[in-house]
DNA sequence: AGTGATGGTTGCAAGATGCAACCTGAAGTG
DNA sequence: CACTTCAGGTTGCATCTTGCAACCATCACT
């Protein structure tokens, strides 16, 4: 059981969210559950990973409460994998990170899966750091205070 | 030099970005990055991460154009690693985690750093992932269309 | 009862990581 | 100038983590 923490800057929320995903083999298990992998064999074939890779990471994830272990929907006896509502919390990174790799790591026109609006079909906005009185803000409009009572 | 991919599934753009970034080590290096740390020992002390290990990580980030080695702002024979357009654009993926970690691993009232608006002192306003005719989307509000011409 | 898929576990080789020691070049000090 | 200190690394080595393949148990179907 891994409990103890790699990046012991643990009052960052940053550090503790990274922490708390484990590795990067998690995120994508998220970013699949979001497209709608419920199962071993569905989240295996998606990303390559080794079985028991797989197994340890989706029990932290589990153990963390990202997902939750539910009978399968179809009645069978196995059992399936689904976000909590702390894993679907997630969003907006999954959202982020996509945004970044179609922005910077595919030439135009070269195909690569798309995040759509499920209504109309269309692409999504451009997330935005807006601040409380809703200012879109650059990464140069904001500063860390180091401690929040 | 590790050009590889480790991630093979690499038409998703989320995939592209984990491998771009490398590691959870050089995300926490963005992250210090985007809070002013500029120097080679501001990194390590900042994130208690072996020398090697940063020596590493900086020179991938260098390569992959999400930081620049520029000569020191002080006039010092030392370099500094900046973020490059590309590494600012990181800013709402370091801010989706900064947001997810604050909502769910801190008890209320339990000290952590913040990120503010410079101008008012603010904390910002949630990431809101939004359809293209401005509707809030929640993940089941999306679907991911597999390929894109 | 036999066969194939699903969902794992186990063992081991190879790679990544962390630590400490060492090295180099520039800057400060007498 | 000689001496020291500090920033910014490199190198070696022990240890931890990964990835692969083989194996195993359970379920579904005939």
């Amino acid at each position: 059981m891994v409990t103890r923490t790699r990046f012991d800057d643990s009052e960052c929320p940053v550090a503790r969210s990274v922490d708390a995903i484990g590795d990067w083999w998690s995120l994508l298990i998220v970013r699949d559950a979001f497209d709608g992998s419920r199962r071993f064999g569905e989240f295996q074939r998606s990303l390559g990973v080794a079985k028991n890779i797989l197994t340890a990471r989706l029990r932290t994830l589990v153990a963390g409460g990202v997902l939750e272990s539910v009978p399968a929907s179809d009645g069978s006896a196995y059992r399936e994998y689904v976000l909590t509502p702390k894993g679907k919390a997630l969003f907006p990174v999954i959202v982020a990170l996509r945004q970044w790799g179609e922005q910077n790591f595919f030439a135009p026109g070269e195909p690569h899966s798309e995040l759509v609006d499920r209504r109309e079909g269309h692409r999504l906005r451009a997330l935005e750091v807006v601040s409380e009185d809703g200012r879109r803000l650059s990464p140069d409009d904001t500063t860390v205070h180091k401690i929040h009572v």
